[in-house]
DNA sequence: ATATATGCAAAGGCTTTGCACCTAG
DNA sequence: CTAGGTGCAAAGCCTTTGCATATAT
């Protein structure tokens, strides 16, 4: 795997960054994980090459997401997680009761981001959004 | 200030708890401020009365979300803000690039929640709602 | 060659836990 | 009286920072 997303290595280079295996394998991982947190990049990482630091790991997300490459979604108490940007954000449905994350399309945002447009100036980024409620599961256990 | 929310010495007792000076100091606090981080609530209360510990406090308000009396909300990657859970769910919206936050009614959430409900049997809690996006002002600065 | 990245270890916030003491009931 | 609550100190996660080493260019 080393083409799966538009040349890390070009907008590296175009920003006068260093291309480093580090960063490419953050990115795979991003890319093979779907979403995960910093930590479960790491540990992707380390399957399959020994010796990548998570504080790296660290400030190659954040790079990542700096250049645009990579955001993150705020899922609950715990550690944030990472997606890649071109994935045009999954909302994220997070149950209160069990933990359960389930995702639906953005395109239930649409009015939601044109009135807060319209009215607030409020530029909407869907791929951040996490809604908490409690999912049919537990809904249907619990009454 | 101790007639301001609907009897918490009375859910407590409902529930078996005791009734406290420090729960109902959180409370308190929880109620003039809106919306509140755990270290704030902390400080909210020292201003009023000396030696309560933040301990307690984080321990408090576990107990009034679990009784249904506050909830909490992540802004962004520092400490969730605590509210009444009486408020019908103020949905904040946080910049990005700022850091601000700004407030909109539960209302812009009318079709979301009905189209999750319908589509996938998830019942939204618009309390614990936190949009991300660009502000305004940032839009303005930064285009 | 040299500015930039990395690794390591240590510190930093925020939060939880363990245990002894205290207090509401 | 005694179950439950509090305070204190210590540890726990997740993350960032400082500095020496290594490496992409």
């Amino acid at each position: 795997m080393s083409s799966d997303t538009p040349a890390l290595a070009e907008v590296l280079r175009a920003n006068g960054l260093r291309v480093t295996a580090q960063r490419q394998l953050v990115l795979d991982a991003v890319t093979t994980l779907g979403h995960a947190t910093a930590e479960q990049v790491h540990e992707s990482i380390c399957d399959r090459v020994a010796g990548v630091n998570i504080t790296t790991v660290y400030r190659t997300l954040d790079l990542l997401e700096s250049l645009g490459l990579v955001g993150h979604t705020h899922l609950s108490h715990g550690a944030p997680v990472y997606h890649l940007a071109g994935d045009r954000g999954q909302v994220h449905l997070v149950c209160h009761r069990c933990g359960a994350v389930d995702e639906v399309s953005p395109e239930v945002f649409g009015d939601v981001r044109r009135s807060l447009e319209e009215q607030r100036g409020f530029l909407l980024d869907v791929g951040h959004v996490a809604l908490f409620g409690i999912c049919s599961s537990c809904e249907m256990a619990n009454q």
